[in-house]
DNA sequence: GCAAAAGTGTTCGTTATACACCCATGA
DNA sequence: TCATGGGTGTATAACGAACACTTTTGC
């Protein structure tokens, strides 16, 4: 059985775009970069690259990831892939995307410079080439759908974090506030949260105390479908 | 602005992939052609075709659904694009998969012959090329998620039905059986169903009504967010 | 002792679930 | 008149939402 029988057909260039998120305690963040290619050279755009024939696209995505950032091993998840005709006035170019999840302060400093990149506030994004700001509002609204059902959201927080913290977190991802009381009673009802003796003295004077996630106990859960908010 | 930027790039034949859903009364059913082409001519399918330079994907979905079924203006839907190196015995292919929810008696029987498709049970699947049989899993939990939140659940029955023919249909997507008072009472209180004058009196004595799904009413709630199961 | 954030319980309304009988009709 | 599927109500449990005060401690 040969790789020949195919090559009538018409062929692709197939671009692989990075959405990448972060979370600074604040809001919540995109990784976003000067482009540096033409068309559109210097503008902000999102990661990306063009897939290679001697990787699967799922590998084409952690390159490019690990290319800007330095990390593997990173949260990540096709998105969609957009093929419009004209998404890219340099060329017939199909884009699929991936959501990535990251802490925002450990990627390669020297890399994100190289690529001028920066984080930027979902709520305060500037113009971006092609389709990129559809891309980001989908992933945002991705983001929302997994976090709901899935812990993923600590994949955006430090390995120790507050609840309060944790709080912040799904209150920029949903981009409405919870109350404090009940949020605290959901999720450590959940049991996949696990105390440590250590205090948060930072922000307050009492102290809040630090959690880890407990992704022993999350995987029994995972099966039987989750509730996170 | 030219064209020329990218060619230095791999490119990627893309071929795209439809899971075709129908329902009949009893199972879930899919779609499938006898495969026309080499490698693995002659094999369970499911339909697909390569995507052509001068058309969207999207379009390129619409263009083989409607190849195969003679229908058009058809609820579909991308599902995922699959990448992988190995895929495809025959040639590196990234297929792009998509879904779509038809009235199982609304296609052109003479186009299905022209393929040997069949409507098969998805509790029934024959052994299926390449990753095919992954792509309907997927769409199966895709379906089940989609028809929890949103009401295309009529795309897959006739315009008017019964109540109990969409409670079978529901039962048929979540392979579980639902309490038949709390499933008219949870349906009938979203408002989007009109019931008619007529009955259906094939398949009782009593005779059961029938109900039209009003479109205008669902749309007002679309925004807000449904919960349909 | 006071300012500042941490931590904690209860009430109430809504929603999901479990469950069984009468109705209308054609044969 | 009886067999068949159609149609309907109620009681209970679970869950989500609203809401405010006490605790700790560094200054």
């Amino acid at each position: 059985m040969g790789r020949i029988e195919y090559k009538q057909y018409d062929r692709f260039l197939l671009a692989v775009d990075c959405i990448i998120f972060g979370f600074d305690g604040s809001g919540l963040k995109a990784l976003l970069v000067k482009r540096g290619l033409e068309p559109e050279a210097g503008k902000w755009s999102l990661m990306g690259g063009f897939a290679q024939q001697n990787e699967s696209i799922d590998d084409a995505a952690a390159r490019i990831l690990l290319n800007l950032t330095g990390l593997d091993k990173i949260y990540m998840e096709q998105l969609y892939c957009f093929g419009d005709l004209d998404r890219d006035p340099g060329g017939r170019v199909v884009s699929i995307a991936y959501f990535a999840l990251i802490k925002i302060d450990a990627s390669d400093n020297d890399k994100l410079e190289e690529h001028q990149a920066k984080w930027i506030d979902l709520k305060k994004l500037p113009p971006l080439v092609f389709d990129h700001k559809r891309m980001i509002k989908l992933a945002k609204e991705r983001l929302q759908q997994k976090v709901s059902n899935h812990p993923v959201g600590f994949e955006l927080l430090p390995h120790k974090f507050t609840l309060q913290q944790l709080q912040a977190l799904y209150e920029a991802i949903f981009e409405r506030s919870f109350d404090k009381r009940n949020f605290t009673r959901k999720i450590l009802s959940l049991g996949i949260l696990q105390r440590l003796d250590e205090k948060e003295k930072a922000s307050s004077k009492k102290g809040a105390f630090y959690y880890v996630f407990d992704k022993k106990k999350y995987k029994q859960l995972e099966s039987e479908g989750i509730q996170m908010i």
